[in-house]
This record gives C-alpha cells, structure tokens and sequence, in this order.
DNA sequence: GACTCGTGGTG
DNA sequence: TCACCAAGAGT
C-alpha cells in the first residue's frame, strides 16, 4: 500500500482543528458561561448530573428551573427532599435527583460548600463517577482531564475504526480515547475547558450515531472509519436482548369529592422517591411482597376497570390497568402506610407534587374518565 | 461484567 | 410502530 494512503493521528492537529472549529461552531447553553464570567462548578456540576444519559433539550428547561430556584449549593442542600423530587420529575433516572440533594448536602455541610478540585475527591460524590468527575476537573477548573462519554467514544471508535464489539471493545475505545487528549496538561486553562465541550458538540451534531455528517467535520482527514466509508459502522454494538413486557394494575382511589389515595415509592427500585399512584406488583414479583403499601385485594371492593396505559423503560414494557375506586373515607388507607397521603386531584395539584410520567397517563385517563 | 434505572425524540 | 438512543452511575 503506497505510503500516502496510510492514515497517521497527529494529536496537536487534530486538537487545533477540534478547537478551531468550535470558536466557530459552539452551541450557546445557558451552563456554558460566555465572557470573562469565573465559571461556577455547581452549575458545572448541576448540568453534568442533569445530562447523564438525557438529551440537552430536555434538560435546559430543568436547569434553569434549578438553577434559579437554588442559587448555589447551599440552597439545594437546605431544600427538602419531596421539593427537589418535585422538581425533578419528568427527567426520569431519579436516583440522579437523590444523589444530587446528598451530593449538594456533602459539599455544603462537609467541604464548606467547595467542590473538591481532585479527581478522587469529585469520584467520593454521590452520582460523581469517572464521566463527571473528569468533566468537572476540565470544564469547570480548566485542569487537565481525559473526558469520555457516549460521544466521545463514539468518535474515539471512528477515529480509530476500532472493531472490538461493546462491550468488551469499551475497555479498548477507552484506552484509546487518551490519544485524543495528548499533552492537554501543558494547554491554557480556557482550552481545557472548551475542548471536551468541543468533542461532544461535534459528536451531536456531526458524528452522530446515525447519519453522521462527515462532509462538516473539522476531523475528517483523520479518521479511519471515514476513510473506510464506513463511519457508521463504528462503535460496533453487541445486538441488544429482547424487551420484556411486564403488566400490572394502578389505582385511582377516590373519595369523589377531587382527591386521591398517593404514596411516596421507596428508594432503590424503579421511580425510587417519587410520589406514585398505588400499584399492584408488575409481574415481576409473582409470589413476594406487594410493591404497593396497600393491601389492594382485601381493602378494594369493587374497582372499576377504566382502560390501559402503556409505557417503556429501559428494559422492559410496561401495561397497566387503571382501575378507579370509590372509597368515601380515604383517611381509614392511611394507617396502612406512612407513605400514603392524601391529594387533591386537580393537575395543579399533582404537578406540585410531581409524579413520574407513568402515573400522569394514569392520572389523564383517570380524569377523562371520572 | 451484567443489570438496573426514565423519558421523549427520531428514522 | 418500533428500535435505537442521549454529557453514566450504582449495585
């Protein structure tokens, strides 16, 4: 093969072509400070938290809502729980949301209200693992920090045309990814910053998973899965397992003067510290405990089946059956659980209280129907 | 390592 | 309609 087709990584090219093409091209987020504004690692931190796994989009408006309503660390650490839960809902993957209240309760009462400046220390965090706390060393303190998300191994595998198969390829595409990030501990601070905000730009909007737009990316000439007309190819993914389906029952209990029979879910299992409606186990549990604090079959007399709603997780699909039940004293549930309370049904109402969207279809169908 | 954990957008 | 998936972390 003539020399001239051999494809060689040169690391200070491709960063200056990375960076280049960023001053130009940078998306404007309300948590990337623009002028000489010191940059804040608590929105930092906050915006890191809130885009695990979550498209920008819907994140923005949560940041901001966030933002304004806890300034600064110490206002979230001194929020109540249910509040920060309450504002939370609708972003879904809420264990995020409890390790953000123990994270803000850690650096304000124990690290007077600093975010560490070490990599260890940001990785003790609750909800910090390795994604963030690079992230946070390099974004929000300009100090060098090999930054590897979806994105950027996405592009590390395409530069690279790495073929070893996910997930045992990760291990690789990590490796390499340090390529990427050569000799960043001798860059100006600002540089540090913006390139791996650089990275993840050009990996949203131009090496995306699907279709990704070659002919605009600043990196082409040196990437390897482009040369092989064969981006998309990379990263190469293990075929994914079948979705289960899994059913159940929710319940609408009502006193039919406008409230309803609530309980907040317990931490570690799914919508973990939410408020929900009641449910009946679903499927998963056959033979064990009831998920739900109530004792449905014995307390419920004569539901009435009012439709189905469906909704998909991660792993699994979820059908329910939306029963409502008349249940003139709703105080006589309470001894049941602590976890129970009592609501008033109008969306005003249950928007305060913020309920997972599973339990909003719930609660549409219901209010459709009642 | 393999699982678990939400939601809404997209082709 | 459906599969895929987005700035991962915890267990």
């Amino acid at each position: 093969m003539p020399k001239s087709h051999v494809l060689r990584f040169n690391p200070s090219k491709f960063q200056e072509n990375i960076l280049g093409w960023y001053h130009q091209n940078q998306r404007a987020l309300p948590w990337r400070v623009v002028g000489r504004d010191k940059t804040d690692p608590y929105k930092v931190w906050m915006s890191e938290i809130m885009l695990q796994q979550t498209t920008v989009p819907a994140v923005i408006p949560y940041f901001l809502k966030f933002t304004e309503q806890w300034p600064t660390v110490v206002d979230l650490a001194d929020a109540d729980d249910a509040e920060v839960m309450a504002a939370w809902a609708g972003l879904g993957y809420y264990a995020r949301a409890r390790n953000l209240l123990k994270c803000a309760r850690v650096v304000a009462r124990e690290l007077n209200g600093k975010f560490p400046k070490d990599l260890d220390g940001l990785l003790e965090l609750p909800g910090v693992g390795p994604y963030t706390a690079a992230a946070i060393m390099a974004i929000a303190y300009g100090q060098p920090a090999t930054v590897v998300d979806g994105n950027i191994e996405r592009i590390t595998s395409r530069i690279f045309a790495i073929e070893d198969a996910y997930p045992e390829g990760k291990k690789i595409v990590h490796q390499n990814a340090h390529r990427l990030f050569e000799k960043i501990e001798v860059w100006e601070q600002q540089d540090i910053k913006a390139y791996p905000q650089a990275l993840m730009d050009i990996g949203a909007g131009i090496c995306t998973p699907k279709n990704p737009s070659c002919g605009l990316c600043p990196v082409q000439r040196f990437c390897k899965a482009f040369a092989e007309g064969q981006a998309e190819a990379y990263p190469v993914k293990a075929a994914k397992k079948a979705v289960p389906i899994r059913h159940g029952d929710v319940y609408w209990i009502t006193d039919g003067k406008g409230n309803i029979i609530v309980e907040k879910r317990p931490d570690n299992r799914m919508l973990g510290g939410m408020v929900g409606l009641p449910t009946s186990d679903w499927d998963i549990n056959k033979g064990k405990r009831s998920e739900n604090s109530l004792n449905l079959q014995e307390i419920l007399q004569s539901p009435l089946k009012i439709g189905k709603i469906y909704h998909v997780f991660t792993h699994f699909r979820l059908e329910l059956a939306v029963w409502v039940v008349a249940m003139p004293d709703l105080k006589k549930l309470l001894k049941y659980s602590p976890d129970l309370m009592i609501v008033n049904t109008h969306m005003v109402e249950l928007n305060k209280i913020g309920l997972p969207t599973l339990f909003l279809k719930a609660a549409r169908l219901a209010h459709k129907n009642v």
